[in-house]
DNA sequence: CGACAGACTGTGCAACCTGCTCACTTCGGA
DNA sequence: TCCGAAGTGAGCAGGTTGCACAGTCTGTCG
């Protein structure tokens, strides 16, 4: 992770249709040497994926809400897991510490939509209590990139 | 939106590396189709991105935390998310409802960084409080890819 | 019913890029 | 000092892109 990499990832990210040539110009580097750190990072498992970035307001889904879910049983947490794996409006879910259990962001098609995402969440045996909190604005878009530059600081720690 | 965006969405999301040309060959359609579609998704805003998906935990960033604060003045929102977005460790932030005025996801090298995250965040005016959930595991992976499938049982009307 | 716009197809071409290989150089560590 | 890892520059065949064009098909509108 030294600066060409940070350079590089930087330059992909602002401008994903660049292809490894034009990049090892704009880099001012050999274009193998641009293949080999991508290589690089893709294996090392910084660059999880090149993927389309899918927006769930425009498939229709603008509502966003966030479930704290409690669980009857610890050991119902895998369970549950697998019920909100199958629920297309479970964008992604995580165990938690705290009053909850388990949290997890929902999307749904409208405020009244909500309702019926909500019920399917809780449709399992497991669930005690789910407590809901919508989005109302982002404020800050997820973003991952100033994490990159951030390990500038470091001695090339990761 | 339909079948035939869905399985091209589907299908650059499987092997993002395949070109126009090769998916044009997997679904039997003409390359030109291929192009206006995938045109037509970034122009409508259903794919907002190509670039590289990366992993905080690979950049040495293996805790995530979720805080949720409250904000002194109404009026103190901007102000704050302003601030949230100069820290690297803010990966995004929301206005919601309930309880707390604000929301934000963070992440941090170690268990005690996390300590020197939040106080990061917390050191605007208008912070009055941050209350914290650490994420212990992830159950379900961040993924939109299932809400496209779902959009195909209405008629359209994404 | 006929005209029309929008979308899809198949083709062609020049320019470009990719994957791969090779030989040479550089640099830091054992 | 020697070695391995990494970078450089070059070359080549084959595939791909961007662009243009004409023809076809479909649903819509007057």
């Amino acid at each position: 992770m030294d600066d060409l990499d940070r350079t590089l990832i930087s330059l992909f990210a602002a401008e994903p249709r660049v292809g490894v040539l034009e990049a090892s110009r704009r880099l001012g580097v050999a274009r193998g040497t641009v293949q080999a750190r991508l290589d690089r990072l893709v294996a090392r498992g910084v660059v999880t994926g090149w993927g389309p970035e899918l927006s769930p307001e425009a498939l229709g889904y603008p509502v966003t809400a966030f479930l704290t879910l409690e669980i009857r049983q610890l050991s119902g947490h895998l369970a549950v897991a697998e019920h909100l794996a199958t629920i297309p409006e479970v964008l992604e879910a995580h165990t938690i510490t705290g009053a909850g259990d388990l949290w997890c962001r929902v999307v749904s098609r409208s405020n009244a939509d909500l309702q019926r995402v909500i019920d399917l969440v809780v449709s399992v045996d497991g669930v005690q209590r789910a407590s809901t909190v919508m989005a109302l604005a982002v404020q800050v878009p997820y973003r991952v990139l100033p994490l990159v530059d951030a390990t500038a600081d470091e001695r090339d720690g990761a």
